[in-house]
DNA sequence: TGACTTATTGTAAAAATTACTATATTTAGT
DNA sequence: ACTAAATATAGTAATTTTTACAATAAGTCA
């Protein structure tokens, strides 16, 4: 790989790297996965985890691949957010950076150490503090896509357990949205979805458990087919 | 620029380019502005134009200025579209490149020759043949995007003469969604962008002609600001 | 068991959308 | 100048969707 060092060296003029915003969802708020840099420039910043391409790998390879390293994560989907290429944005050269952001279960999984990060953290959107390079533009626009994709695709279900009660979905719409919702009028609008209810009830809570659910995706892609159907939040 | 050089000469190892899909609106159909490539790879082919980054150049002006090479235009809006970098995507080494659109008017300018460029020509988008590189794909999934954009900005109105009807208006509306809407009903669903009646009507038709509007961008902005209004078709 | 809390279901009012009708205005032809 | 044809424009009623609110059911805890 020694066309890839030469792009790093002293005198390297051009880069593209992918950058991966990782949320997650945990007390009734969207966070996302944070690191602290191990080395310059903006040593010991906070940053969206991120890494150059590498010469034979498709960019959302790239993306899978950085997921991987903090998460022990495969087979997640990626979703394209946008590309940021201010000639300043980075301080010693050229580099492009190609946001993706992914959707995962925060219970799912350990954070481990990377090569690049000192730390990995979790972080409420609340409490971003300043991050390395561009990365805070690079974070509110891929969480505004995101809100923009929770409203036409029922991709939130990548974000809650397996199996979750109608309130907790209904929540995480509420703090997405910045809204209060009705129940009742929440319940007949994911209707079409026909979740999955389950045998089963809310374990250690202090009055009636609920009912808990699961979204069935092959049965949700299969009336898209044939009813020609658009979900709409 | 010796840097620059040192990319784009047979030893390069990656680069990035900008290319601009320029949608335009003529007889009814949305076309796209193509060129017919001077150079090789994929010499004659029909192409989008498109070409590689300048080092302290950004990407909107990289958008900006081969839409300018080609019709004369400034001060378009450039809307970024996805980012295509798969490692076999160009013959001669990696390039990554972003996909930009433009609307603009068609009647508004000549097409102008270009120095990458043999040819240039407005194709309907039913009329696309096969493309160059990875050409057919971006453009398919960036009028997917236009398409989508359509639905929550009133941006139709880049696409139209300054001045319209509201027929006009409506049939771009049912070529881009592919269906038939009610007159009457359209009218009602437009009252909120506040289009300004002109004392002036339409030219040369054989029957009643109607009456011509156009569309205030920054009242429609106010009264986004104020009445907290989306847009919606 | 009974008080309490939340889940779940139902119903009526309000708003938005849709389908359809009626009228007005201009062009073109006699 | 008058009439027919075509289309612009406006209005109205039926339908559907959304919203607000109320009622009932089912668990927990003392």
């Amino acid at each position: 790989m020694s066309l890839y060092k030469i792009e790093i060296n002293d005198f390297f003029t051009s880069a593209f790297s992918v950058d991966c915003v990782i949320f997650g969802y945990e007390d009734g708020e969207i966070k996302a996965l944070l690191i602290q840099r191990g080395m310059e420039p903006f040593k010991h910043f906070w940053a969206i985890p991120g890494d150059l391409v590498y010469p034979n790998e498709d960019l959302p390879d790239a993306a899978s691949r950085i997921l991987h390293e903090l998460t022990g994560l495969s087979d997640v989907e990626m979703h394209q957010s946008h590309t940021f290429g201010s000639p300043e944005r980075h301080p010693q050269g050229r580099v492009i950076t190609i946001a993706y952001f992914a959707l995962i279960r925060i219970t799912d999984f350990e954070i481990k150490a990377s090569s690049w990060a000192e730390k990995a953290q979790w972080v409420s959107l609340n409490e971003i503090p300043a991050l390395a390079f561009d990365h805070s533009t690079i974070l509110s626009s891929t969480y505004e896509l995101l809100k923009q994709k929770l409203t036409y695709e029922p991709i939130c279900f990548e974000l809650l357990p397996e199996r979750f009660t109608l309130n907790e979905l209904q929540q995480l719409y509420e703090y997405a949205f910045n809204t209060i919702m009705d129940k009742a009028n929440f319940r007949k609008k994911i209707k079409p979805l026909h979740l999955t209810p389950l045998n089963e009830l809310q374990k250690n809570v202090k009055h009636r458990p609920a009912k808990l659910f699961k979204f069935d995706q092959s049965e949700y892609l299969k009336s898209v087919q044939e009813n020609n159907y658009q979900f709409k939040m």
